[in-house]
DNA sequence: CGGCGAAAAACTGTTGACAATTCACAATCC
DNA sequence: GGATTGTGAATTGTCAACAGTTTTTCGCCG
């Protein structure tokens, strides 16, 4: 590697930090699995840093939930039990609530036709019954709403909460139609936010969240 | 001090929670203000430990928002602006909401009353003009309400978002009769509640805490 | 063969030292 | 006088070593 690179990277940004998204992407990636402990020392020699910086990159990640921490035995991938999951639902849907009751008042028609796209694009990927599409789309629309209402405490906590959500294995769009079905809810988002009406954009994300919850744990 | 009781501390509990513990104190007694770099030497010395578990503990409450790092030249108490404050009502405005429309439904007899005490106290409190005897019944009020609930990370997250919400200097309950129009709305929330009406109960969580934003920046 | 206990290995918790960077301040130049 | 640059002190970033705890291994006895 480029040695001047990598200073430059080095003056700008700690190995902590570095060894975190490290860390993240691993466990989202799966390559650190639910209840996995995380050897420091192998970590270290992997990473090729010392455990300093590992430890304190853990001390973040427990923060977040992500990781839990026992004394004298180490930190654990975190298992999130059926209890949990539908905990972070909760949350996440009455902070999805307030982010359609923030941005109705305030959505413009460029905003509006961004979500549109993304709803045209997921009846796409919804019709070729095109999961691994419709996926990450899904996040983009629900990552823009927050983000368009302008509270960035709301869009940094929303993204922890749903990397934290992540831990859980089931997928709720697995079932067959899901995918249709959550595609409606997002259009009647978008009617509520267009008509600039802030208790019903409220009430419909809460919804819809609610409902993949239910979806998930079958109500 | 007795170093048999501090050995058995160390045993079931690390420096690094410790010294976390005593830093979130000095944050939110205003040892340490806001702007205020955390020097790793002298809260070592200060601390009787090593520099690792300052850094440690100093990631950890990176994440939960009290402190902000900045890479090589230190860690920072966060200053809240007018901004990042009302972002922080909102979000736990959002978060009570759902904590009354979860309980609503399950909330027993012996919880109402409780709540009813606190009411009680709180009216006291409001006749004596007394803010350091109403303040944390309030907070009480809040938690338990939130705590009754169940769901055990809604309640640590609004305890997280409770104290970065400190880290703003001013304060809503300061406004003369503030007290008694607050304690007006904990006896509608405690009405809804009983009548296990759940979009009630949400709502006039919702705007309790909306109200006392709206207080605090003049709306 | 299976449980038991002690020694050994592995691992985490903590510390002190060293390297790199930033900050404070004085000397210099325009 | 004001901006600037150079130097030394203070501070953060990183590392390697040591101490204490947990886990594993392995020999021993019933």
């Amino acid at each position: 590697m480029d040695p001047t690179l990598a200073l430059k990277i080095r003056r700008t940004e700690s190995l902590t930090s570095l060894v975190r998204r490290e860390l993240e992407r691993m466990i989202e990636m799966g390559e650190l699995a639910g209840g996995d402990r995380l050897n420091e020392n192998a970590l270290a020699t992997r990473l090729g840093v010392s455990r300093g910086p590992i430890r304190e990159a853990c001390r973040g990640l427990e923060q977040s939930g992500l990781v839990e921490v026992v004394v004298n035995r180490g930190v654990f991938v975190r298992e999130l039990d059926n209890k949990a999951a539908a905990e972070l639902y909760d949350i996440r849907a009455s902070l999805m609530g307030m982010a359609g009751r923030l941005l109705a008042p305030i959505i413009t028609t460029a905003q509006a036709a961004e979500l549109q796209a993304l709803i045209n694009d997921m009846d796409k990927a919804a019709k070729a019954e095109d999961l691994n599409a419709f996926y990450p789309l899904n996040l983009r629309f629900h990552e823009k709403i927050v983000g368009f209402t302008g509270n960035e405490r709301l869009l940094s906590l929303c993204n922890a909460i749903q990397r934290e959500a992540h831990l859980f294995r089931r997928r709720t769009l697995d079932a067959p139609g899901r995918m249709k079905v959550s595609n409606a809810e997002h259009r009647r988002i978008l009617a509520a936010l267009k008509k600039h009406d802030a208790e019903a954009s409220r009430r419909e994300m809460e919804e819809h969240v609610l409902t993949s919850k239910d979806a998930l744990f079958g109500k």
